[in-house]
DNA sequence: GATGAATGAGGTTTCATTCAT
DNA sequence: AATGAATGAAACCTCATTCAT
């Protein structure tokens, strides 16, 4: 990559960033390209070179959130360790990122429908293949013995997502809580209910 | 109240309805007056003589719906049950209550951000007069000795709420569970953690 | 005329009354017809009723003041006065007029443009035989010699309605000067250059 | 100022110069952005990339002819001269500041009511300091002895603003007076009556 | 007579997007 | 690379007016 282009990335970069801030603040629709344009010391126009649209940059931003979970998540896939050890990394990976970028999962997971439909679908195909590493390993863990078999995967995985992606309505830098201690917490609680006991 | 004045409320509740229903598809943004006016035969302009804007309606549907919870989480309160009974039906009825008034509940949910800053404060209100209900419980149900007292209260609160709110995302009527399987389901899976076992 | 003629008559009046009241104090397109009849404790359609249309409203204003003024000008011009002297009463008369009406001749002075070519042409058509009695004895003055000749009488109009009509800006009830105080200083102010002296 | 600035300035004043024309015509309500962008051969939202709102484009209307009347009365009121002369002067001014901006004066005049609030405020505020230059005037020529002692310098002053005030509803540029000659006309007729005579 | 209900016609404003420079 | 200028398209909202009851 030249310096023009690799400058021409990392502007990109910014302008997906300052979005997302804004988009996370007031919504997609209550957010002006000139505004994201003047936050970033830019002109409207100005955003148009590095963007093709407005709603190309809410895409982006859903795009750069799933993959961010996605990237995350397959590394804890990829090792090897029991299914409850397994659901328990992936919760807490999960909470840790949404904390991490909390702008960008914050998009991901409140400005959805304003994709266009291509986009939707793309985002879509993206997130039921994270969310299939959840239920791949309640199945797992399940004919393992470990997991009661009483409850259904694809249950569990709506509670577990309905729980931690609630974050985003309430999750303050300032609160009493560290982010691993969340993570922990939403973890044990979560995990509590499937864990097959003696 | 007269023929008249009646037959105006239901119109007006008609119109509410339906723009409950397109918001919930759309968003509130992507649906225009003209729209919601179409799918009631109305007039774009006859929409207006029942309600002063567009951002009312966002506002009337998110009252509605705060009012519904309300009306029925203090039915349940007011009752005498021990905290975990009670708790058990306040989350049967929320999501009951969801399933219910989908539309409605969604627009509460997803669309908030939208209300203006003071019909937002007065939502506010509500929400956390209806929270407390919960947390109450939660506090009760600690000092009778039948919650864990390892749980903070505020914390389990918001992984109930986020687990059953959630479900606007993914219920559908022609799903294979029926509404008070998953009330059940979800008191159960959401107490499990909290409550003491011997 | 009927009691029912009568009545409506009556309500006629008090619209057209309450409609320059209004009118002067918001000027003709930021009042409503709804305003107005509610100040009147009617309804909007109620209105229809006794009127054609707003535009009506504004005409009828404008003419019954145009009437006015003619009326009382009329009876001055029919007497046998001196030039000077008819020339003051006119004066007078015209201070007292606005005062006695102000809602009714600020809508005259002030809302003119409002309306249609066709009204327009009935009111300028009073106003030019209003206007010549003054122009008419500044003429007959000179003639006789007790007015300047050096004063273009068209002018001396222009001069006078000016001064007097600028009024509706600023006369106000409580004011210090009593309505014949304030005739009477501006019939002596605007004479005082035409009256020739010895 | 840049080139460009300075273009963008001019385009602001030609923007100005046309609303004012049209408002003068046909009044503030009765025109469209619409008309005013026609007859500069722009397009509706063009008008609105050099001004924000169409009530704007009246306030700043109204506070260039206050700006202009002030610029040119301050001048004269700098000068050493005695009151009488002054007042003569300033007199002249206005009507020559009306004539040649007759548009501007016009709305000035004729369409205050339609300003907002705030707009209003800062313009009575102008309007006032203006006045004050001609009572002023007027109470130094009493206490010099050039000015009769028996009118009102509150009163006066009404007198020469509704006299002078007056012409935009008669004045036409193919009139028989020059411009001059109506200032002098005005002046001569005016102070006549304040003028002390030996 | 009176009015609740309905609407056509229009006006202001916003904004994503384009393009010449 | 950057931007000032321009605009098409659309949305919200208002209101005088009508009409069935």
């Amino acid at each position: 990559m030249s310096f023009r282009e690799e400058r021409a990335a990392q502007r990109r970069q910014a302008i997906l960033k300052t979005a997302a801030d804004i988009f996370r603040e007031k919504g997609y629709h209550d957010t002006t390209i000139e505004e994201i344009a003047k936050e970033l010391k830019f002109t409207k126009a100005s955003i148009y070179y590095y963007i093709p649209s407005k709603e190309d940059l809410l895409f982006e931003c859903n795009d750069m959130a799933m993959n961010l979970l996605l990237k995350r998540a397959e590394a804890i896939v990829a090792e090897e360790l029991p299914p409850d050890v397994k659901l328990r990394e992936l919760i807490k990976q999960h909470v840790e990122t949404l904390i991490d970028e909390l702008s960008l999962i914050t998009v991901l997971l409140q400005q959805e429908y304003a994709l266009n439909e291509e986009h939707r679908q793309l985002i879509y195909a993206k997130r039921d293949r994270y969310e299939k590493f959840f239920t791949d390993v309640l199945e797992k863990g399940v004919q393992a013995g470990v997991f009661e078999e009483a409850w259904d995967p694809k249950m569990v995985k709506l509670i577990i997502f309905g729980a931690v992606n609630w974050m985003f309505h309430w999750y303050s830098k300032s609160g009493p809580l560290k982010k691993h201690e969340i993570a922990e917490l939403f973890a044990d609680y979560l995990l509590k209910p499937v864990i097959k006991t003696k």
